[in-house]
RNA sequence: GCGGAUGUAGCUCAGGGGUAGAGCGCAACCUUGCCAAGGUUGAUGUCGUGAGUUCGAAUCUCAUCAUCCGCUCCA
């Protein structure tokens, strides 16, 4: 098994300084010094991501008869994140440690009970330095005063500065106190903790113009996961669409967490794009739709790109599994700065519609025709982060090649090893020249004809190997030069061929200009 | 949120209380008959932002923002 920690910094540098050189991604705002979390795709990087939102799209909607699309409102109604245990549950109150600094989930911290050492101060012996400032110590009996005396001097001496030891500080206004099933100590020293904060990692907003703070109807929240507005129109959808069990819903949008620490590039962000599928179906085939979606998503990334043997498949064990799964997968990826989650598979039994029907107190039973049974579906949820797919893809991509040539010269070269399903440039147009005018004119008209079915880049500055190498960085895999052979010369057969430049191998083909438009087609479809 | 480091041209980075630097890249022209870095010319920076100290700050101090590393967190 690969190490989980095995990281290479000095790589994922390159991959973000080659994203902002290339036009991939930008950091948000980076005008006004940036804003943390947030980032924004160029003119390279938008092409990549639609390419992968389109063929996600393709592959999970219009090539099945089961799924329909949507695209839900990122406005939420309070209730549905209410009913859905958003508002409530997801949160972490957390605190931390006035020694140590330590964090620790509120939630989790063991009662304990004993005796408190409260101090209302401290002072340095032989100086006039001083605090005010209450702290406390939590041991298990007064046998242990020392202990006390020892851990709150220390907290003490932190607070008078660096190089102060805590032999140095004077306690002040020592009182007593006994105390049962308390939680505001750390268990392993008996340090005071801070007031636990709630984190609540959703962003909160008020809806109309002249909203009451205190009026719930008035308070909106921007959608933690799209899954919400599947799961509110489930009935809807299942009233307009004349499917039937199992069938899924699928969704691309914008999702939003306000996360504690935004990290790793565009890995951990605070705005983020989710391609989710909520497939319903009978409670008896959850299980089983697990695995075969488990597969089907294994077969996406490995159309895409990122063969399997790259990607961890995490069964997440018991207990540590979203508590209304009964069954969850995450597919990992390795990036180079760890072993990370790409997309998760989860089975939420019939949890998601059970908690709206509960909440709204509508009926969302499904009524089967054929056994006349109602039912709550259940779901099974294949959820992908698309930044986070199309960071894995860049970091796939991301290749530099040693080369010698015939002069024994060595040279690096930049690649981005993009299947040209989803590459941001399909081609490139280059005359060989461009002080000669029958190429320029027959590249030109080759982009015309080109445009309107692919994305295609035309170029005819510097040299030729020059512009090759230009698109290897932004992962083109086909480069089309018109030479002089297109023209007729030197071999009258050749005449109306260009020549084809393959990224990878760097080697050269001819190809009937005519036959330009179903060739590439066939290669990138 | 805590601790450490960093922030100077598009990128990588050097420098350093008194005129802003290099390499690569970029633009134009020349050259170029297929894999970048040959020639000539050129553009680009409030030295992350704000405040303080100073006759003078990109340089020293503080704050702030951002990034990276380590903790922590990720229903």
């Amino acid at each position: 098994m690969t190490d989980r920690n095995n990281t290479d910094p000095a790589r994922m540098e390159k991959i973000v300084s080659l994203c902002k050189r290339r036009g991939f991604i930008f950091q948000s705002a980076e005008l006004y010094g940036g804003l943390n979390g947030c980032w924004d795709y160029g003119p390279i990087g938008i092409e990549l991501k639609r390419n992968v939102k389109e063929y996600w799209w393709r592959k999970n909607v219009q090539e099945r008869d089961d799924i329909v699309g949507m695209d839900g409102s990122i406005l939420t109604h309070n209730s549905v994140l209410v009913s859905s245990g958003h508002v409530g549950g997801f949160t972490d109150p957390m605190c931390d440690c006035l020694l140590t600094k330590e964090r620790f989930r509120a939630d989790q911290i063991p009662a304990q009970s004993g005796i408190v050492y409260h101090y209302t101060g401290a002072t340095k012996k032989e100086s006039d330095w001083s605090v005010s400032k209450d702290y406390s110590v939590l041991v298990a009996s007064e046998k242990n005063a020392d202990k006390a005396r020892k851990t709150a001097a220390q907290y003490y001496a932190q607070l008078a500065g660096k190089n102060i030891s805590h032999k140095e500080i004077e306690l002040i206004g020592e009182h007593t106190e006994a105390i049962t099933d308390s939680i505001s100590f750390n268990p392993a020293n008996g340090s005071l903790l801070t007031e636990a904060r709630e984190f609540n990692l959703m962003f909160k907003t008020k809806i109309g113009a002249t909203s009451d703070e205190n009026d719930p109807n008035a308070i909106g929240w921007l959608r933690p996961e799209t899954a919400q507005s599947i799961f509110c129109q489930y009935k809807n959808i299942l009233d307009s669409s004349r499917v039937k069990l199992p069938f899924g819903i699928a969704q691309i949008g914008k999702a939003f967490r306000n996360e504690i620490n935004p990290r790793n590039f565009t890995f951990r962000s605070r705005e983020f794009e989710q391609m989710e599928i909520e497939y319903f179906c009978r409670p008896e085939d959850g299980l089983r739709l697990t695995e075969e979606w488990l597969e089907r998503r294994l077969c996406f990334f490995e159309e895409i790109g990122i063969p399997r043997t790259h990607i961890h498949i995490l069964d997440v064990p018991d207990g540590e599994r979203a508590f209304y799964s009964q069954k969850t997968y995450d597919l990992e990826y390795e990036f180079p700065f760890g072993i990370q989650e790409l997309e998760g598979i989860a089975y939420r039994t019939d949890y998601d519609i059970g908690s709206h029907q509960k909440g709204s107190g509508k009926n969302l039973e499904y009524f089967d025709e054929e056994t006349h049974e109602r039912l709550i579906p259940h779901v099974v949820e294949p959820s992908s982060g698309c930044d986070r797919t199309i960071l894995a893809l860049i970091c796939e991509a991301f290749d530099e090649e040693e080369l010698t040539d015939e002069k024994g010269k060595k040279d690096i070269r930049t690649v981005m090893r993009f299947h040209p399903r989803i590459a941001p440039i399909k081609a490139a147009i280059f005359p060989l020249l461009k002080k000669n005018e029958e190429q320029v004119r027959i590249a030109r008209e080759i982009e015309k004809t080109l445009q309107p079915w692919i994305h295609v880049y035309y170029d005819e500055a510097g040299a030729v190997g020059r512009r090759y190498r230009r698109q290897d960085e932004v992962g083109t895999p086909f480069c089309i030069t018109i030479d002089f052979e297109t023209l007729g010369e030197n071999d009258s057969t050749l005449k109306g061929t260009v020549t084809i430049r393959h990224r990878d191998s760097m080697k050269q083909e001819r190809v009937a200009i005519n036959d330009l438009l179903p060739w590439l087609i066939q290669r990138i479809h």
